[in-house]
DNA sequence: TATTGTTATACTCTATAACTATA
DNA sequence: TATAGTTATAGAGTATAACAATA
C-alpha cells in the first residue's frame, strides 16, 4: 500500500488534502513507489540509484561524505554500496592518503546502469504528467526546480 | 568535453536528478516529515491525519471501507483509529443492523484536531513555496491537483 | 584519542495471517 | 460458511550503537 499520509476521497475546497505539502507527500508516495516497482528489474531500489545519481554528480571522498550528502546512516551506504559493487556499478578503492577511506567510482557499467534509470524516470514523467497541458509541465518542473534547490538538492 | 548523447559526468541538466519523479520523491519524502514533525506534538502521525481527512470528507460504513478506501490494511485502520478514539477524536458504534460493523464518526474534538492539522499543513505550504512566485505558486497548486485527481485522489 | 568503515542490534512501519464474534 | 474487527506475527527499511582498522 502505498498513502503516505492515508488519502481519502472528494474534498471540501480548503481542506487539508487540498494543500501542497499534503499533496506533495502522497504523490511523492506514488512516484517514489513506481520508480521502484520500475528499478526493481535491475536489481535496485531507489535508494541505490540515488547513490548511483550522487556519485555520478561528484565523486565522493568517502563514504562518509557521501553519506551526508544523501541524508542517510553511513551504515546504510555500506550496504548500498556492497549492493552495487556486487553488480559491477561501483569500485572501492582504499585512499593510499588515508587508508581508512574508501574512494567510490562509477564504472562504465554503473553509469550505464543509471542512465537505464534516468530513461525509466523519463518515461514516468511522460506517464505522471499525461494529463497536464504542455504549459503546466513547463511549471511544474520549474517550480520542483526552485523548491529542489532551496531543500539543498542538486 | 560532452559525449554524443550530451551525457557527461557531473551534467545536471537532463540528468536523473532532474527528472520529476526524483525530484516529487525526494520532496515528497521531505513534506511528508516535515508535516509528520508537526503533528507530533498533537499526538499524531500522518496516517492518523489522513483518517481524520478521510472520515471528514465522508463517514465510512465501516472500518474496512475506509481501509480501502485509504488504500491501507485494516488491521492498520484498527491501531489508527483506537489512538484517535483514545485522543477523543472518532467514536465507535456498533451498527445495531449488523454488529460485526463499527460506525467510526468525528467528534467535536476530532474535527477541532484535523482543523489544526489543516492550518498547520498551511502553514508548512507557504514555507514550502516560500521560494516561489505568487505565478508558480499558483501554477505548482493545480498542477498537483491535477495530477492527485489522476491518481484518484481527493 | 579520533575517525572510517563495518557489523550487530533495535526500532518503526505496515502487511499477512490467525482468531473472535457476529451473520 | 462468510465477513468485520481484532490480535499476533513477520518482513522491509533504516537508524543507532558496538567494533575493528587506521590515523
Amino acid at each position: 500500500m502505498s498513502d503516505v499520509n492515508g488519502a481519502a476521497a472528494g474534498e471540501s475546497p480548503g481542506g487539508l488534502t487540498s494543500t501542497t505539502v499534503f499533496r506533495l507527500g502522497v504523490l511523492g508516495t506514488l512516484a517514489g513507489d513506481r520508480f521502484g516497482r520500475e528499478v526493481e528489474g535491475l536489481g535496485l531500489k531507489p535508494k541505490h540509484v540515488g547513490l548511483l545519481a550522487a556519485l555520478d554528480l561528484a565523486a565522493a571522498a568517502s563514504q562518509q561524505e557521501l553519506a551526508a550528502r544523501m541524508g542517510v546512516a553511513p551504515s546504510l551506504v555500506v550496504s548500498l554500496a556492497d549492493t552495487l559493487e556486487g553488480l559491477g556499478a561501483l569500485q572501492r578503492i582504499r585512499d593510499p592518503q588515508d587508508r581508512r577511506r574508501q574512494v567510490l567510482t562509477l564504472t562504465p557499467q554503473g553509469r550505464e546502469l543509471l542512465e537505464r534509470c534516468t530513461g525509466l524516470a523519463r518515461t514516468l514523467d511522460e506517464e505522471f504528467t499525461a494529463g497536464l497541458t504542455q504549459d503546466q509541465r513547463t511549471a511544474l518542473a520549474e517550480a520542483l526546480r526552485v523548491l529542489a534547490h532551496r531543500a539543498g538538492l542538486p
